[in-house]
DNA sequence: TTCTGAACTGCGAGGCACTGTCAGTTGACC
DNA sequence: GGTCAACTGACAGTGCCTCGCAGTTCAGAA
């Protein structure tokens, strides 16, 4: 078992992420002046007042300052515990759909919107995010495996990982290109949708 | 109508195709030597005999040194032409099947798989890859709309569209991974069966 | 064949993301 | 309160990539 409890955080842990939560704050307001390319680690690493040396170990790459989430780790979990009793693809669909909606309330859905902008546009960003997702279905498939006593190294189940995941990933797409307009619960689940049934051919 | 015919192609252009050529294969020689991080640009361009300046002219950046192949565009082409006659899952299987599997012997196939190593194992490479996919995911699914009436920007096609793309470089990822044993076309053509036949719940 | 414009090439300078190291400091655990 | 491990900032260095400039080469027409 993965028991990975929500243990009660140190004051170190604490700072670092409060320093992160504030690091990152920074840097979006500046690259929403001045654009993504033209804010420097620099410019960043001074106006949050750290080092530029911590934002490098705080987030490793510069991408990473818009990607990350402190949320995510706590998707997979939620994902691994509903795994237990349901099935995983009904399992997946509520931890993208109820899950995510909900982290969007706890945080402000508006700054998310303003990461998910750069995810989106800025080419670099996204291809992170792709490296990221690549290990997301990684860690996905393997929890899959584990409860479903299936092979995570078989092709089917690898397909299957990517499929969804990258399903999900256009639903965010869409949701963008469309200015936010519809609900995400509602692409997601559309998305979903059309990966469980197949392919009709037109 | 794309007309895109294969024109006789002038000097000016042959001699860039021989020189990215060239290029290409001077820089895996010298990756499969030292590494890819070991080796910097301007090794590659001294080794092959131009400028720096010019490699960046050619491929832009050092990961495409890698992911360029002059037979991607081919693909696309081919992609559409059967598009006329055919319905569009089918269209693609073929494409990625026979044609793939056609030009990887006119090119040698050991040549491929050392490109293909360097695509799976070197995380900027790979990241790379996921960003060339998703400009192929626009025009493909833009291809299949001209034909089928579709709407290019609706949630299905998109889903659809991503759903194949990544099938295909999961199925490319699972050959690398069990060490280029069986062949890739037939890796292909389960990986889209995968897709095709919608989610079985375990 | 020769002329003219456009495309290509090499060169040099520079910006900036990112890495590694090393002292100095701060929180964790006894 | 003392010890050790973890963290932080400062600094130097590497290499990808960009930009502007001058010289060269090809394409298309005269």
């Amino acid at each position: 078992m993965t028991e990975q409890m929500t243990r009660p955080l140190g004051l170190r842990e604490r700072k670092k992420l409060k320093a992160m939560r504030h690091i990152q704050r920074v840097a979006l307001d500046l690259f929403d002046r001045d654009g993504y390319a033209h804010v420097t680690i620099e410019r960043i690493a001074a106006e949050a007042e750290v080092s530029p040396s911590s934002i490098y170990r705080y987030f490793g790459t510069k991408e990473m300052i818009v990607l990350w989430d402190e949320y995510d780790p706590i998707m997979l979990q939620a994902f691994d515990d509903r795994l237990a009793a349901q099935d995983p693809i009904s399992a997946l669909r509520e931890v993208l759909t109820e899950v995510v909606t909900a982290a969007m309330f706890d945080q402000d859905e508006q700054f998310i919107r303003r990461r998910m902008t750069y995810m989106m546009e800025e080419p670099s960003v996204r291809a992170s995010m792709g490296r990221q997702a690549d290990e997301t279905a990684v860690q996905l498939r393997q929890t899959i495996a584990k409860h479903t006593g299936r092979d995570p190294d078989g092709l089917e189940l690898r397909v299957v990982t990517v499929a969804l995941i990258s399903a999900f990933m256009e639903a965010i797409a869409y949701w963008h290109d469309s200015g936010y307009r519809d609900s995400l619960r509602e692409i997601v689940d559309g998305a979903l949708d059309v990966i469980e049934r197949g392919l009709r051919v037109g």
